[in-house]
RNA sequence: GCCGGCGUGGCGGAAUUGGCAGACGCGCUGGACUCAAAAUCCAGUGGCCGCAAGGUCGUGUGGGUUCGAGCCCCUCCGCCGGCACCA
């Protein structure tokens, strides 16, 4: 279509206009305590997007629901007095800027460039109402200097469990302070994706599969940088509580965490000084075990497997290690294993057991062994039947099914030390009864591993890391730079391409590893997650080149009653267990440290619902169903843009777009315009001659503030769909008056505003123009208050039911008594009619609501 | 398999949390304006029966609690998301 339809209201013009006015104007800047324009006596809100990864694609409409919810409310809430802190910024650094310029031979940084240009370019034309002077951008040595001054303040403290909490380094009193680090090198089999080259965390890997491309992934033991994330599950499981989020993400969080309370139970292994340790959640089951089995991994298999045994072991557990993840558990296989030709004894009856390797059982997980009860664990049941290996029943259930495979909780049966006791006191007792003579102690495990965060790319943040030879030239030895070394910035190469052998591209400068004569430089990079772990903070102080962020910039903007300190935040929920796990950590290390006013980062958070395209289908473009907003504005413009965006339903719902529907959100602020513009003879837009400096009739001021209180109720609740319906139905009752009272068009364009801000802002001055009596643009204005008074009507129509069936409605007035209300109705005539003959029972009367008269 | 969330007209969705089901918008039908169309405005629009007044059924299924259930309880079905041999 070439034709260019006729824009219903001028938006083309009038929204660029306001735009550049709110820029030159620095409408949106909110100064910090220290700086000129702050006013101290306003309390402050702090509304935070997931800050966007600038890929090449561009936004698609997806982006902008959020971050139009985030707009509306920073408009509303500055309306309401508030110091608003509402900035954006760009996460930068990552695999697809990388693949990206592997394949077109650009560098990163210059594709970076240009699509944070793009994205920034299509943000504004949104109209949203950031402070630009805060922008950020992870890829900026002036922000990573500080991502890896963070790494060193982490890498530079251990946990301290006596006090809970991570401390200097300088206090740990043990013998190798490498031990404890929080950030420390560990040779552990890793999430290896050879298509990526690189090493992933556990977080990043979906069905054994990359969560970036869904390349297959392998297990591969490798020497990795860890961040000891373990140390703080109890922390990040119980803060989680008093943080408003959804439910079903800090759910997401605590199973990801996955605390499990049992035991640890030490067997003791046959003509033999070792011993095996188990972890176990059912401790009263321990009568039932009738064999051990190991991971196939486990160090003691070497030391206890039998001669005789040995090349079947051997064999398992090679085979065992050529599978992937996912193949290994692969819930529909059958149960395999080997017997190792040793045995154990049970510490509860002094029985003798075999022991086993079977790859059901996780080398990852509790001690990587576990006491085989095949009689109270369906997986145990499996493999015993596989094997024929016994078992004895030693929970008797308090309902009528089976006592063999039952894996609830009953009475325990069988088990001299524990019997008759129920399921939770015989745990307790057999692991004290265990305590006492050192066979076991309680244990709590947890399914959180430590954070891989070392990657084999190029296109992230350098470690603040070198390796210094030993004196014996064979050992190295890793050591933090110092501060004042910062940033590290990475080489320029010719190729980053991955190396594919484990090696990471930076190895491939020689130059730059080389840091001095004994001494080389970590060549491996931070994962894309580093720079989104305190970006929140950055944004309180993004000029502070002393510091992370400024003492008091923290305390004012992260600071306030809550235990979080950003008051609102907005995004996905992919990243439950990604982002929003890793910030918090390191949130409370930086915390702990004593660098941060409150434990806890966020907290409120909001999750917005995906967009699907007008098929019903998820956005992709091999589907070819991606709205572009670009194209959206060029037609309907941004107001109607942002209208739609939050019309089509709860922000927290999945729903397809429409382009009807921006239509039809289109239709209604072309309403609003023609309420306040006519269109002269010239064919120009002039105000409308029916709009007069009179008091509203009482319906349109009833209408008035019920628009007021229902706008304000959904912004507090975040039903901005239903506000812009109120919104429509203001408009409604007002189309088609004779005079339009000043007023009440000035309450509704400050009401519209943070929804429609350009239109609102130019009807505003056009009714300036004419009128006066209001000072400044709208952003300036005050949110209406509406009063409780004007929105109760004389008449309420009362709903005459029998037997809860509608029957009729009659209108009374609002100060009829409960006994008027029930004379009426038995008064009805439509009533009188059916109820007569038949004997009244009851009538239930609900004030000016609803007359129900319940009869035989 | 386990844990969450959700099922309302032709469509997106409302429903003050137990009190008129379907607000608002889309679509559709009819009308006004127009030579005509677009745009705009007005009216109608859950199904079935009826010329109508009116009646009757109706919130995934089946049951229950209640004067009254979209909302609370139980059963089953479907869709979406997460976890997945975690001992």
């Amino acid at each position: 279509m070439s034709i260019e339809r006729r824009k219903p209201y001028p938006f083309d013009e009038l929204e660029p206009k306001w735009q550049a006015i709110w820029e030159e104007r620095q409408r949106f800047h909110a100064p910090n305590p220290s700086e000129k324009g702050f006013d101290p006596a306003r309390p402050k809100f702090y509304i935070l997007d997931m800050f966007p990864y600038p890929s090449g694609a561009g936004l698609h409409v997806g982006h902008p629901e959020g971050y139009t919810a985030t707009d509306i409310i920073a408009r509303y809430k500055r309306m309401r007095g508030f110091n608003v802190l509402h900035p954006m910024g760009w996460d930068a650094f990552g695999l697809p800027a990388e693949q990206y310029a592997i394949k077109s031979g650009q560098h990163p940084a210059i594709t970076t460039r240009e699509n944070v240009a793009g994205f920034k370019k299509q943000l504004k034309r949104i109209g949203f109402s950031y402070d630009w002077q805060r922008e950020i951008n992870t890829t900026d040595p002036g922000y990573y200097k500080w991502t890896q001054w963070i790494f060193l303040q982490i890498y530079n403290s251990w946990f301290n469990p006596s006090t809970n909490k991570a401390e200097p380094i300088s206090t740990y009193r043990g013998k190798n302070p490498d031990e404890v680090r929080l950030a420390y090198v560990a040779d552990v089999p890793v999430n290896w994706c050879p298509e990526l080259g690189t090493v992933l965390a556990n977080e990043e890997v979906v069905d054994g599969k990359s969560e970036v491309g869904g390349f297959p992934v392998v297990r591969r033991p490798m020497r990795q940088w860890m961040l000891r994330i373990t140390a703080y599950a109890e922390r990040l499981l119980n803060e989680l509580d008093k943080l408003d989020w959804p439910e079903g993400i800090k759910l997401l969080q605590r199973n990801w965490i996955g605390r499990s309370e049992g035991a640890e139970i030490d067997f003791k292994i046959d003509k033999s000084d070792q011993k095996v340790r188990v972890f176990t959640t059912r401790p009263d089951t321990l009568y039932g075990g009738t064999f051990l089995v190991l991971a196939p991994e486990h160090p003691l298999v070497d030391l206890i497997v039998t001669e005789e045994q040995w090349p079947a072991v051997r064999e398992y557990r090679e085979r065992t290690a050529r599978k992937s993840d996912l193949e290994r558990a692969d819930l529909s296989k059958d149960k395999t294993g080997v017997f190792t030709g040793a045995y154990a004894i049970n510490p509860a009856n002094d029985g003798k057991i075999p022991i086993w390797i079977a790859d059901y059982v996780l080398i990852g997980y509790g001690t990587g062994a576990i006491g085989g009860v095949p009689a109270h664990d369906e997986r145990d049941l499996e493999f015993a039947k596989k094997f024929d290996l016994p078992s004895v029943v030693v929970v008797q259930p308090t309902g009528d099914e089976p006592a063999f495979g039952f894996t609830g909780e009953g009475v325990a049966v069988n088990s001299p030390v524990i019997n008759g006791l129920t399921s939770a006191e015989a745990k307790r007792k057999i692991t004290a009864w265990l305590e006492k003579r050192g066979q076991g102690k309680r244990a709590i495990n947890y399914k959180l591993r430590d954070w891989l965060f070392s990657r084999q790319r190029y296109w992230g943040e350098p470690f603040p890391i070198i390796w210094e030879s030993e004196l014996d030239g064979q050992h190295r030895h890793h050591r933090a730079l110092d501060e004042s070394e910062l940033p590290v910035v990475p080489p320029p190469l010719e190729d980053y391409k991955p190396t594919g052998t484990g090696e990471p591209p930076l190895s491939k400068a020689k130059d730059w590893i080389r840091y001095s004569q004994k001494a080389t430089r970590e060549t491996n990079v931070m994962p894309q997650w580093a720079g989104s772990c305190w970006y929140y903070l950055r944004f309180c102080d993004p000029h502070n080149d002393q510091r992370f962020v400024g003492e008091e910039a923290e305390r004012y903007w992260m600071g306030g009653e809550k235990p979080g300190g950003v008051d609102l935040y907005v995004g996905g929920t992919e990243h439950a267990v990604l982002h929003l796990l890793y910030a918090r950590f390191w949130h409370k290390v930086l915390f702990d440290l004593g660098y941060l006013s409150k434990s806890e980062p966020f907290q409120r958070l909001v999750n917005q619902g995906i967009i699907l395209g007008e098929d019903n289908q998820k956005m992709s473009k091999s589907r070819g169903n991606i709205v572009n907003p670009d194209d959206v504005i060029d037609q309907y413009g941004a107001d109607a843009f942002r209208c739609y965006e939050m019309f089509m339903g709860p922000l927290e719902q999945m729903k397809p777009w429409s382009m009807r529907g921006v239509e039809g959100v289109s239709r209604f602020l072309a309403r609003v315009w023609r309420l306040f513009m006519t269109e002269n003879q010239a064919g120009e837009w002039e105000l409308s001659v029916k709009i007069k400096d009179t008091d509203p009739v009482k319906a349109q001021q009833r209408v008035t503030h019920a628009t007021i209180k229902k706008v304000t109720d959904d912004l507090e609740s975040f039903s901005f769909n239903t506000a812009i319906s109120q919104m429509m139905i203001f408009v409604n009752a007002f189309t088609g008056a004779e005079t339009i009272p000043l007023s009440s068009m000035r309450v509704f364009l400050v009401l519209l505003s943070p929804f429609a801000p350009h239109v609102a802002s130019e009807l505003w001055e056009r009714l300036n123009d004419k009128f006066r009596g209001a000072q400044g643009d709208i952003t300036e204005q005050a949110w209406p208050p509406y009063d409780e008074k004007l929105l109760v009507e004389d008449e309420v129509e009362v709903v005459l039911q029998i037997n809860g069936k509608l029957r009729d409605r009659i209108k009374m007035s609002v100060s009829a008594t409960d006994e008027e209300m029930k004379g009426a109705a038995l008064l009805n005539s439509k009533i009188h009619e059916r109820i007569a003959g038949r004997s009244v029972r009851r009538v239930i009367v609900v004030p000016k609501k609803l007359v129900n008269i319940v009869v035989d």
